[in-house]
DNA sequence: AGTTATTATTGAAACGTTTTATATATTTAA
DNA sequence: TTAAATATATAAAACGTTTCAATAATAACT
């Protein structure tokens, strides 16, 4: 089946190249039996527009290009999923360029320079292929800014903090997120709330400890330091820092994430603390793990698909010069309340 | 940064665009003189060659389709890493188009009909943008066929079964994995061993029942039709056929996916069954989960990177018309072995 | 020095489209 | 009728490359 060409679609409608264009294209008018008889014979010499061609020519390649840090990261599927959905309503396509930044480069060490080449060669690449504009998804928590000044097309942040703060992003509300929760399990009673967080230096742990204090000062509540522990997003981090919590009666736990959670749990278990009617834990990030826990853990449902469809959004807009666009989209959060908090002992 | 051609390259460096082109990609010889006029002048222009134009003329577009029928399901988004391993190492791009298959329809009723218009607009797609290849990745449990016969490109089916074995495809060892559990099990005194199993008309489910039984028949024990039980993937199955199966004093039970297994886990808890003291339990698909689940789950690992990879690498040889490439390329599982397995009380 | 062999370079034709300006057919108005 | 207006159709030039066949430059022999 070699592929038909619009030159031999013509010549068997016995039309020119432009008229059988016109008709594929409705870009000028043409007699509906003329049409017809081009349609007819484009569908029976089954007969595909070269896109490459289309492209060059007319010099709008409808792709954009996808960076992922981490395509195996929990956050990346369900983001590309919402990118993706765009796909059905508009007819762009996309070119996914993954880093595997992790299986490079390990959890916790992302050399600057190192990222900045990955990045620039994605880049590259993607520009190379005709790209209309770039999506750049993060999965980890550090402003970052790899990519060189102008690239000629507009790229929208994704699930990240640009350093440089001219360029548009869309992510998350931290801040609000984690006063949501410290706010529901004051409800509860809670007045001891020990807060696990991520590095010092991420910005989400920054935003979430100000949401949680926030929450607090609201409330009347005593911002404790003693309570308030920096590490970073592990399970073995839970655990101890866990355990030191309950040590120091705290009645319930707020866990930056849902893996930390998990560790406080069996910190939990292991000191004979019954969760929730003891110890109430609350997790970050609604993860798959979250509801296989015991007890079915509350935490955080991040907006991820409606993420990924905001980033195109924006990003088409930007190719389409729109004016007064956001440079931030902030989409909030939702508690999804399980089995892992409780009344606060009195 | 409006993007410099090569015309402008070969007029700056006083050459032929032929010339240029030959430097760029080496397929002539040039004078070492003019190869490093040529490069600089490039570098200095910021050239970056124009992959539509290139493609078009040499008519090796370098793109590769890759067809996911639910990016957020379990194992899509490791298998798309291993696919796109490729891309670090050979200069091939991917084209993602990703059916949402599960979001259209629910989790069991993939309706033949739209799922083959909605493959067939994919394909469409993909092959108006030139790809030289198409690596189908699949995520339920049904043999397939939604692809029409001749794409003029080669195609893998990867993680899934073609109705028409004409068709290449690669997947993992159902039925070793199977055989190997519960050889694994049996080597810990077991003999009443229960198995939960999915769906009736699955290739998975049929193939692992036949691994159960030649592990059993090896082992010289009974087949126990009482013990088997067909139902679907779900959790809530785990739960009702667990509960069942304990009445029965199996000792243990092997559940064809993490999910059920944590159904078992929870019919246990309530039963007061302690696993793995009392009742041994085994999973399958190594999900995240597996490893939040209390105990932690003793589950089989997929090679799902591996089965990317390898799909990948087919597909290419296909491309590159090598002769003697295998029709179906089976990959083997591992145990991992965590805590919920443990002796068979006598 | 002249011939031949070898090495470098180039002009121009493709690749499959879109698009503009122009030509041709058809209808409308006078 | 015929001129003007409108509706259809087309030729040909792009888009940015690669790739021949052909030419020019250089080196290697007699």
């Amino acid at each position: 089946m070699s592929m038909a060409t619009i030159k031999e679609v013509a010549r068997a409608a016995n039309v020119s190249t432009a008229t059988v264009s016109n008709v594929l294209n409705g870009t000028s008018k043409v007699k509906d039996k003329t049409r017809a008889r081009v349609l007819q014979t484009a569908e029976q010499l089954n007969y595909t527009p070269n896109v490459l061609a289309r492209s060059l020519k007319s010099r709008r390649s409808h792709t954009i290009g996808i960076i992922t840090e981490e395509i195996t990261a929990f956050n990346t599927p369900e983001i590309v999923d919402g990118i993706d959905e765009f796909r059905e309503q508009n007819d762009y396509h996309f070119i996914l360029s993954n880093l595997r930044m992790v299986k490079h480069f390990g959890y916790y060490s992302f050399p600057e320079k190192e990222c900045h080449n990955l990045v620039n060669d994605a880049v590259e690449t993607l520009l190379a292929n005709q790209v209309e504009g770039i999506i750049y998804v993060g999965n980890h928590f550090r402003e970052i800014d790899y990519i060189a000044k102008d690239l000629g097309v507009p790229l929208v942040y994704c699930y990240c903090y640009p350093r440089d703060q001219s360029r548009p992003y869309v992510h998350f509300d931290d801040e609000m997120a984690a006063y949501d929760v410290t706010q529901y399990l004051t409800e509860f009673g809670h007045t001891k709330i020990g807060l696990i967080a991520g590095p010092e230096n991420s910005i989400h742990t920054l935003n979430r400890v100000r949401g949680y204090q926030r929450a607090l000062y609201k409330n009347n509540l005593l911002f404790n330091p003693e309570w308030v522990r920096y590490r970073d997003w592990e399970r073995s981090s839970g655990y101890e820092i866990g355990a030191e919590l309950i040590k120091k009666k705290v009645t319930a736990v707020f866990a930056m994430n849902d893996i930390i959670a998990a560790g406080v749990l069996e910190a939990a278990k292991e000191a004979k603390i019954s969760v929730p009617n003891e110890l109430s834990v609350v997790g970050f990030d609604n993860r798959d793990c979250s509801s296989y826990l015991f007890p079915k853990l509350t935490t955080v449902d991040l907006p991820l698909h409606e993420i990924g469809k905001q980033s195109v959004k924006l990003l088409v807009s930007m190719i389409n010069q729109e004016k007064n666009l956001p440079r931030e989209i902030k989409l909030s959060c939702k508690i999804v309340k399980r089995d892992s908090v409780g009344a606060a002992l009195l």
